[in-house]
DNA sequence: TACCACTATAAGCTGTGCTTATAATATGAG
DNA sequence: CTCATATTATAAGCACAGCTTATAGTGGTA
């Protein structure tokens, strides 16, 4: 009997999951798998004990007197599992976290921010890595990446946390010289001067703002400048060096000191959407709890 | 982590058998399988984790300080679980119990003695089935088997506990009153009166004495008895009806009477071979144990 | 009665969990 | 040092456990 049950404690697992919903399907939306396999898990764990543990009333699954008792002694000895493998797996909150993200998004708004964190949890170590692609996060030991862009939750491979957690426009950006010397009233008045762009915009592209503005002639606008990553191009802006698109989470502390203006307040048609990439099941979950809690709290606050 | 280590508790099982003995192989015999299966899950179990749980020293694994962990963790649980499952599937002492054995036995042996069960476990009750033949005791609800023979180890389904508790050589008896009658001195001279014989004697019958003995001429006998069950043979016997083969616990406390004799006290070849055949894995198994343990005490004593 | 939201069951498929065979490893003895 | 031994580790293969889909069955409600 107890030989029996204990050849195959999955379906204890299922048994806990299902008397707890006092549902199969239910419990199968919890666990993944079919009402089906549910129902059977029930039925073959039920004639391995020989008892009854559920009593069908309607569309529910009532517990009989000893599927109580051995939901509380399934929910106790999961709980004492997972403490157990809590302990042995999951890291302390002191420790390093390696984050991975754009080098706009790591020079502009981390790296500026990063004393905040540090000051706050002297305990945890921040490396951070720059990159333009979506690197694979075990392969490259990385504990969180922060990516933009309408498409990195269909990116982002299944075994990935992908949560969401904001969307900023982006809007034509230059100095505030630039602006006084030149009339900028219609997003035609751009291609009076440079305009700077990433070699990989994606769909934060130029052509898309002056479609998106019914701007004619743009293509053969010849003031074009091509660099690598949104800093870049914003460090030529502010230096008086024509127009770039720009998240406006990245230069909220430029227009906010009047170093850059946006002469033609037009957002591009495509909002950049922000997300945290990371494991779920990493060791160092707590840690990057606490990470993730703080960055989402700067990003609201300075928003 | 924890939802993928929980998603396959069964490695755990295997675990707690690895770690306490601290050998794949000792784990492989405790859990019926092969150790090369052990290892394997121990390997996924590891990589599950991502930690380390063994350290491989010579011909031993020792653990890890998280091997460690998990070990306590792991028996806990498992005490848990084992706990309520038997809280819900074992049933009391008190409660009633089905035995199943020969007519002869449960007559002339179990009912004699069934009071002093009952004096000492009040609580227990009795249903006595006979039968000649191996029943299934699942189909019959039948919780214990008292089974004789040579034979009984091979016919007894594995799933089954087949325990042998004694055996008892088989003589040729007779009534005191028939021993002074006729002078039997010689196995010949029990051919000088009726023998009774069992319609399925199995290896226990009257042609493997008299082969035994060396007895010439039995094949013309003519006076034959057959009858049914042990305790029928005994109860023409008894009453002078010739001799017939009975094996020795069964006839004790009319040896001690004088009520029946062995004039030629040579034994059957064939020794009577006892065995309990129940579910190891029965609700009633608290209760069965009391009754084994009462009925192999109380077979010792009288014998 | 019909409808609905569930559970129960049957049949089929695939990948998990074993097996066997053999390689690798750690240890001790000579 | 070599060799033997008793273990664990690994690879390849197989079959059946654990799922799936499809559909039947059930209980409750209007």
């Amino acid at each position: 009997m107890i030989k029996r049950a204990l050849k195959n404690i999955n379906l204890l697992h299922s048994f806990e999951c299902a008397a707890r919903h006092q549902s199969y399907s239910k419990a199968a939306a919890e666990l993944c798998i079919s009402q089906a396999a549910v129902s059977q898990q029930m039925r073959q764990l039920e004639e391995n004990l020989t008892i009854q543990l559920f009593l069908r009333k309607g569309k529910s699954m009532l517990l009989t007197q000893q599927g109580k008792t051995l939901l509380s002694g399934t929910q106790q000895a999961f709980k004492v599992l997972e403490e157990s493998i809590n302990k042995i797996t999951v890291e302390e909150i002191a420790g390093s976290l390696t984050i991975s993200s754009t080098q706009a998004f790591t020079t502009l708004w981390l790296m500026p921010k990063l004393s905040k964190f540090s000051a706050l949890y002297p305990d945890i170590n921040i490396r951070v890595m720059s990159s333009p692609q979506f690197e694979d996060l075990k392969e490259q030991h990385i504990d969180l990446a922060i990516r933009f862009g309408p498409r990195v939750k269909e990116n982002t491979d299944t075994s990935l946390n992908c949560e969401y957690f904001g969307e900023d426009p982006v809007y034509p950006v230059c100095s505030a010289a630039l602006a006084k010397s030149i009339n900028f009233k219609a997003p035609k008045d751009l291609l009076k001067t440079w305009l700077v762009s990433l070699d990989n915009p994606g769909c934060y592209d130029w052509p898309s703002w002056f479609e998106y503005t019914n701007t004619q002639g743009y293509q053969n606008h010849q003031q074009w400048t091509e660099v690598h990553s949104t800093d870049m191009a914003l460090n030529a802006v502010l230096n008086g060096h024509g127009f770039t698109l720009a998240a406006r989470y990245l230069i909220i502390e430029q227009l906010k000191s009047g170093q850059l203006v946006m002469p033609v307040n037009i957002p591009h048609p495509n909002v950049v959407k922000r997300y945290f990439v990371y494991d779920e099941n990493s060791a160092k979950i707590a840690r990057l709890n606490i990470f993730i809690q703080w960055l989402t709290q700067e990003m609201n606050s300075t928003n």
